[in-house]
DNA sequence: CTGGTAGTGTGCGAATATCGCACGCGACGT
DNA sequence: ACGTCGCGTGCGATATTCGCACACTACCAG
């Protein structure tokens, strides 16, 4: 992402760039540090900000420091919005019924899988959990190795993912993150697969067809 | 916003504009749309395009049709997430009791304010029903009230806002969406307000002491 | 099959927006 | 008072963007 492709924008990515900067900097950076971070002088940096700002995307504080701003959440809220307002009553029944956070991802990429949303149990003694929007391999992880079982046998492709084929659903252990486990299936017809994150899986079989249940109930609304 | 202050990147601008417009087509854009929207030629549309593409903020369907993707979802997480993680339980717990919509809302810039996020009941007969990210002039609808309210009284400021100071929170009736009702109130020492969007108030007494009493509980978090 | 329309993608010279230096400003700490 | 650090603003040089011209695909009609 830091390289930029033949045919882009330079000022635009520029601009780009220091949104996904300000993501790992929860608490803002300060103008001089941006500067650094993207290899450009300081008052390019400034009017970039500048006219960030002046779209709500990032705003600054009392001391300067620039942080993230509100006018993200309007450009982020009709993403998948259909698919998601679809989605939210299946994934809270499903994290209900099964005390663990369950998630929706989207293929993002070739070989990307990003997480959409996520819902937590209400009542669960202790749970997994983690934010929206992060990015991981699709062959790392259940929700991965789902969207890829959605899809015709690839020559050369994990054998996790032919099981996964097989059974409807795929099921990962500490792939991610370790000893936290997955089991997801894919949503049919959309390049989306839902599933669950946990700590432990007292019964493949028993969650598994929970969550295909779950699935099929979504893509049946699509 | 369509227009581009002095000391401003055009082409970042230019940029950001293609997203904003994107947020009004749910069904996406042709690239000569963009094109035509911004102004510009063609050719510069597909570089910007190309850039958004590239950092998956907007993607290109079979048909070449242009909307806004997942990256925008990573962006927008980290906005004021330490206010947003302490705001849902509170959000939830006022939902449930009232039956009606809570709602979050953020002093956006000096004459605007900005839905945060939004929490509907679950067990309501009917309720309303809207999405996060929207803004709205600070003067009308309880939300924005509650915040002009949390300030130091101003010398003709509408009569409402004297009211919800007095009172601690501010109520509105049919100011944003004709029928449609709000009660609010200000989150201490954070310019941020909190409250209930229903169809009809029946004590406001009542929703304004559930209210404040929220609004309390999450001021006192901060 | 042919011709027409509509939309997309790509070189390349010209023009313009961006770049970055230099300077001035305010805040803070010694 | 002085030095340091960070921020904001003109302004000329230059690299970047701009937009024309052309080629390509898909679709539809005759």
């Amino acid at each position: 992402m830091s390289e930029l492709d033949s045919g882009m924008s330079k000022t635009l990515h520029n601009g780009l760039e220091i949104l996904e900067l300000l993501v790992a900097q929860p608490r803002g950076m300060t103008l001089t540090e941006v500067a650094d971070a993207l290899g450009v002088h300081r008052t390019v940096a400034h009017r970039l900000v500048r006219t960030l700002e002046a779209h709500r995307l990032c705003k600054r504080d009392r001391d300067k420091r620039i942080t993230l701003a509100a006018g993200l959440v309007r450009l982020a809220e009709p993403v998948e919005q259909d698919l998601r307002t679809l989605a939210l009553p299946v994934l809270e029944d499903l994290a209900e019924k099964t005390k663990a956070s369950a998630h929706l991802v989207v293929r993002d990429s070739e070989n990307e899988a990003r997480m959409l949303m996520i819902v937590e149990p209400r009542m669960a003694r202790m749970h997994v959990s983690f934010r929206a929007g992060q990015v991981d391999p699709v062959d790392r992880g259940s929700a991965g190795l789902a969207l890829l079982a959605a899809q015709p046998p690839v020559s050369g492709e994990r054998e996790a993912v032919t099981t996964a084929r097989r059974r409807g659903f795929a099921v990962s252990y500490g792939e991610v993150v370790p000893s936290v486990c997955g089991v997801s299936a894919p949503v049919p017809g959309r390049e989306v697969s839902l599933g669950l994150t946990l700590f432990e899986i007292e019964d493949e079989d028993e969650l598994g067809r929970i969550v295909c249940e779950a699935a099929n109930r979504l893509g049946a609304q699509l």
